[in-house]
DNA sequence: CGGACGCTTGAGGGTCTTCAAGGAATGTGG
DNA sequence: CCACATTCCTTGAAGACCCTCAAGCGTCCG
């Protein structure tokens, strides 16, 4: 289970504001929702009818999949936009991590001021662009890559989505079964990966779901594909 | 929804008009720029200049790997938006895979027309979302299936891409190495899952590129991940 | 005609999955 | 506060699938 409140952290998943962030200021007169853990803010298949921008805690996107499986496709964070799909229905569903606070615009109003004002426009397609840069990136490297690299990237990424200043200590808020459903493993297979990086010394985990780093230079470096035939060194 | 413009004469690889094209009339005015087969619109890493529609022929987008591999993200075809990348360089490069004919819109002007005419950003933010969406839809169906349905959703896919009438053969204008990059998979499980497909009667190859649709409901429940223990059959 | 290139097919090995069981952590009720 | 149940995580062994290496075949073009 989560820790049902953030109680032990004072700023929940705060974030340097990124490239993929949409502008706040845009949003001022947002209408606020809250999410829980496990509630959704849209369905698969649900009706478009807002655009949300997360202004606190993390969330998920996922598909279910004909034989039953759920894909992960991203974890979406502060700052980032959720709810813009093809036709006019929501292509995957998004579910809350932990709290989360969103803002919400009506798609009308949405249409409204890319009319109104210019900047609106070009920060949608800004942030757009880069999320099709992230998601093609996952094309690219859950394609052929083991299951350490993958686990490693995985780690690498979610350290700078967090980014909670320089520490090399992250809370995952996610079981093993989420990070198998991402990086498209299965949980025992990521048990394992994990165990390869204990052994080596490169994380330990205090807790199933906190990680600390001890050598991220080999993190990178298992990452970057390399060490392919290290894996089972001391 | 969108303007036919059959200005084309009978041009290869003409497509019904899709939800993820960029509407023509938008661009009339646009650079006209022509590719030969294997010659590149940009490459990974070159300053974003221009956005690009493709107004006849096949690309390629693709980014390599750390590794020496290539990793092919997706195919482009007439109608669909390339060059919008994240930051101020490309992410991929494109290559032509036929003759291409590219209508060049530089960035200044299609920040410009933003704001000028409402339409073009609410078109831009649509095409971006198509995108996206098909993208999420990859990351989705690459992972965790097998090559059998890889190559069967892939060829579904290429069907409904090139979507030239209800005919049943397609033209793919790519060698087995470019389906074994798209798909993840090495050239030889190709060929081996393009065997299978043969064996059991469900397509035919003329020629290596040539496919010829004979059980396309078959294709499709493979597709969608059934027939998982009845692949040796008949 | 011969070479180059791409496609096919075979054998062996590695990685991940599946199936199965044990252990750790968390929550509930006594 | 502790026993118990549930859930999640871990670990093991066997098997499936795909990859690698290798050779054979077809086509195209010089």
């Amino acid at each position: 289970m989560l820790p049902a409140s953030a109680s032990d952290s004072p700023t929940p998943y705060r974030r340097l504001p990124r490239n993929g962030d949409f502008s706040e200021t845009l949003l001022v007169d947002a209408h606020m929702r809250h999410l829980e853990p496990h509630e959704h803010a849209f369905y698969e298949g649900d009706a478009q009818t807002h655009i949300y921008r997360i202004k606190s805690g993390m969330m998920r996107l996922y598909r279910l999949l004909a034989d039953g499986r759920r894909q992960v496709i991203a974890f979406r964070l502060p700052g980032h936009l959720i709810g813009l799909g093809e036709h006019e229905t929501q292509f995957c569903s998004a579910e809350a991590l932990t709290d989360v606070v969103l803002q919400c615009v009506p798609l009308s109003i949405v249409y409204r001021r890319m009319q109104e004002e210019p900047r609106f426009g070009s920060e949608l397609v800004r942030c757009l662009a880069v999320e099709l840069a992230e998601t093609r990136n996952q094309v690219a490297f859950l394609n052929r890559r083991s299951a350490l690299e993958k686990l490693a990237t995985f780690i690498l990424g979610f350290l700078v989505w967090t980014g909670e200043d320089t520490k090399l200590e992250l809370e995952l808020h996610m079981g093993r079964e989420d990070i198998a459903d991402y990086l498209g493993l299965t949980v025992e297979t990521v048990s394992r990966s994990f165990a390869k990086l204990k052994t080596q010394g490169i994380v330990s985990l205090p807790r199933a779901q906190t990680i600390v780093i001890h050598d991220i230079g080999r993190l990178i470096a298992l990452a970057a594909g390399a060490f392919k035939e290290e894996e089972s060194d001391s």
